[in-house]
DNA sequence: CAGGATCCTAGTCGATACTG
DNA sequence: CAGTATCGACTAGGATCCTG
């Protein structure tokens, strides 16, 4: 007996569109991808393999929880591999795997789009801000 | 005397690296398209233009506030046309704009990259799950 | 050198209530 | 119908300290 109304009724239809939403492969890859410090790492490890301070250098301005964390999650997922030598400092390489390779073209296609088409972005949120009428 | 060695010298780095980040057209427009709602609001109106309503049925469980949030931020960057038509009950069209339209097919690139290599993800995921040796 | 554990802040998002 | 405004829960992310 429904004491529920339009409220409980979209929180429903939310889990089950979440539910949904979380299958969708396209979804979960944009989820993996679209995080700062991924592309970041991806396009830091298209030039070869690096070791974990040469990455931290590279991208600079990133913690290392971050790193760390990002790093974790590419290997977690196949796109990299992590290599731990042994030395007397622990040496720790990191480098793409072929599947990590693969999407290269895709953060490539983006890329592209990104720069062919920025400027008209910009331009549209210069029209947007100082926006309509006369102002100036 | 500066008082400040790695720690603030590492926080201007990373200050500048935003900068400098910000700057770059590929991570703005993946901001711009890697949020949740962003990507289904495109696919929603790459069939044709809807009103408001329309979309938050079409989308089911969004917020109106993450609805609106996201179509303010899509027309700011002339990826879509609001259109208001002042009848009785006020009535709101959005539709994809030409460059809204020329981001369809990054979006089915990465959609296709998912749905060829997700079966592969998940398997790097589950072997680096309950991962190493004999483990189960 | 590489990273785990903690604490804490700032931005995100949803629910709710109200407006034109 | 199409929003705006506010509040509170949640969490991502950064700083710091500590270990193997």
């Amino acid at each position: 007996m429904p004491t529920m109304t339009a409220a409980q009724r979209r929180a429903r239809d939310r889990d089950l569109y979440n539910a949904y939403v979380a299958e969708c492969p396209s979804r979960q890859v944009l989820d993996a991808i679209s995080d700062k410090w991924v592309t970041l790492v991806l396009n830091a490890l298209a030039d070869g393999p690096l070791r974990y301070s040469d990455l931290a250098r590279r991208i600079a301005g990133v913690s290392q929880k971050m790193l760390t964390q990002t790093l974790r999650r590419l290997e977690r997922d196949g796109l990299l591999t992590r290599t731990i030598t042994p030395s007397v400092p622990v040496r720790v390489d990191y480098q793409l795997t072929g599947l990590g390779e693969t999407i290269l073209p895709v953060v490539t296609a983006i890329k592209q789009w990104s720069e062919a088409h920025i400027d008209a972005i910009h331009a549209a949120r210069d029209d947007y801000d100082h926006g309509r009428s006369g102002g100036q």
